[in-house]
DNA sequence: ATAAATAACTTTCAATTTGCAAGTGATATT
DNA sequence: AATATCACTTGCAAATTGAAAGTTATTTAT
């Protein structure tokens, strides 16, 4: 991997890995949108090309943001699944989205505005909560499926 | 300016503006390193080039995140000062130096570990919070002198 | 008044990164 | 056995980044 970090400020380390146009955006598309396959993350609406997301998904498991593992009844299709430490930037995400809520509709008026985003205007703080509580039963269901069928 | 966004989610849309190395960087020297100079700037210890400074800072006031002013009594030295949109971004930085604290410190153990880090780690939003006052407080402070001497 | 220093850029150009398009190999389906 | 699908990899062109040097305006020193 080798990462190389500007300086030991912790602000700019998070940058140093998070930084860029597609990180946070494949953490999204895991966390909320419910991606798991190669397949998923190239029918995006950001239309990532597979190049990219090939590096940037190494990149994410080397980091131990997520994990690469398979279905044992299908060998073709890997799957990507967030780990604790890929969870633990829900509050990151949920800022974000935040931020753009208050402060990016003037430039950008067609950015959505609907249950979900009410949700995180009455308590960000639950709605983070939701996110990792829904991931996480998905992990559970996905891991029964694999096992019991 | 002529932002494009990839897409109506309010995640990409948000990194789709802050998602690069730089952007989040500048409002921190700004916010928590007081830095308001191109000079100030150009001193960091991430040691941003000159051309990439002067199209971050045009972008960010194109953004209204910052605003460019100079001082009355000095025409050489030009301001960069957060707006309230700029000190909106407070919540998005605490997330990420929380995130760095907690998941980062492995595989980059010279992070720094100070007072401020205790305090994060006690209370985030406390810590925002202290972050924007302070920084109102410098607000004032700068403008006093440049109306009154 | 003149010269030197400083601040805020701008320009140039090389290196790196990004991203489209096409290709590959392993599995799965018909 | 043939075809389709999935997860990549490769090649190449375009865009972005960044180091170094140059430019202009203002301020300080002599």
């Amino acid at each position: 991997m080798q990462q190389d970090f500007r300086c030991n400020c912790p602000f700019t380390s998070a940058l140093d890995i998070l930084g860029d146009k597609w990180m946070l955006v494949i953490v999204k598309q895991m966390l909320i949108e419910g991606k798991e396959s190669f397949k998923d993350f190239t029918d995006s609406e950001e239309a990532i090309a597979t190049n990219i997301l090939s590096t940037k998904l190494k990149l994410l498991e080397e980091l131990g943001i997520i994990i690469k593992t398979k279905r044992p009844d299908n060998k073709k299709t890997s799957l990507y699944l967030l780990t604790d430490k890929g969870l633990a930037l829900t509050p990151i995400l949920v800022e974000l989205a935040t931020w753009c809520d208050s402060h990016l509709r003037e430039i950008h008026p067609t950015i959505v505005n609907g249950e979900a985003m009410e949700f995180l205007r009455n308590d960000k703080a639950a709605f983070a909560l939701a996110l990792e509580k829904k991931y996480r039963e998905k992990l559970a269901t996905t891991f029964y499926k694999s096992n019991g069928g």
